[in-house]
DNA sequence: TACACCATGTAAAATGTTACATGATTAG
DNA sequence: CTAATCATGTAACATTTTACATGGTGTA
């Protein structure tokens, strides 16, 4: 498994807690670790066939014959060996890119409108976000989920949660400020359109 | 200029600031923008010879015949309209990727050490960060910057500014929970000597 | 029967980093 | 002279998304 691409080590994480098939790895992905990591179909299945060309994964083809149907993937011997491996080294970080913080960086001056209306959907969008996470965290621990570490996984989730309440903070006070740029804004093209009625 | 690229809307964005060359654009989103988007020489060379082949930019060859010397780009208006029409767009969220969370999630039982080294880690950069980050918020209103829009620009720091008070809120909350396991740990496992000893 | 969802996969395109090649200019 | 920095660029590789193709299974 050459280069540093952490997809084939997040599936092959999924595969240690349980034997699972593409669709189930996605769909865990899609709900499990949705604050934090995905992964898109084109990802998943070419890795689950790296995964096997390696030995790290064994595949078993549930029933149907000539290979349509559902497949399951297990872990290896080998296959954990690896994964802790790759556990034990620090955590890469990837370049930062917002777009919405590089959109107000280069916005121009009387350019109000489009930042608040953005700020606004990212301000729903984040406390909807910290609706649902607070509704999983309750659930989590008394619920049927048995994860093998359910108090690493709420570090995981309290390190999202922080994010969201710092993101909606900024969102509030960020649209304050911009309320009273507008008012100021109105203000002197009110004051604009006076001298021109007088002039 | 198909797709829904950023990169040549960030550098156009640049370029509408002042003519510069590629190599300054890079010092530009090396420091002004640090801390929310950055862009490496391969993809801005090629996407600055895009600009021009678009119509978007014009290129002067400064000094030395033969194409070696310093080039520097300048916005047309075509280009003006161009990055007008993209900024009006709602910025596009890239799906989240945080691979110490993910490690985390992943963590086996009795895993302590390396999270609570990353996790350390973490909160030096992060501390580190902030220091940068406020000295810039400092110097910035006062300094030789004058940004078409010191105030967004200001948003923008101070929306990177929370997300790091976050993190290290989250560092020690989880560092002090992690001694506690480590606490544990230790005890479980002096009892199971002890019990070791005489049997 | 039709719709929703289960399920696997590929190809192409888009996107991005890294390493390298090349040479000029400037400060000590 | 030498090292650092300025400066432009390309090729190879790595990564990721998107769109498409294909067909099964359960249920109203």
């Amino acid at each position: 498994m050459p280069g540093h691409r952490s997809t084939p080590y997040a599936i092959l994480g999924l595969l240690r807690m349980a034997p699972m098939s593409g669709y189930e790895i996605r769909k865990e992905l899609a709900s499990d670790t949705e604050y934090f990591w995905s992964e898109s179909y084109g990802q998943i299945y070419p890795a689950l066939h790296e995964l096997k060309a390696h030995g790290w994964a064994r595949r078993r083809t549930a029933h149907a014959e000539g290979g349509r149907g559902r497949q399951t993937y297990a872990i290896t011997a080998k296959g954990r060996e690896a994964l802790d491996r790759w556990l034990r080294e620090p955590p890469r970080s990837s370049p930062p890119r917002n777009e919405l913080l590089l959109k107000l960086f280069l916005a121009d001056r009387e350019f109000l409108d489009p930042p608040e209306i953005w700020i606004r959907q990212l301000l729903v969008d984040e406390a909807e976000r910290l609706r649902k996470l607070r509704r999983l965290q309750d659930q989590l621990p008394r619920g049927k989920h048995r994860h093998p570490n359910l108090r690493f996984w709420l570090f995981s989730l309290e390190h999202v949660e922080r994010q969201s309440e710092a993101a909606v903070a900024w969102c509030q006070k960020t649209l304050a400020a911009l309320a009273l740029l507008q008012q100021a804004q109105t203000r002197r093209r009110a004051a604009a359109h006076r001298r021109h009625l007088f002039e």
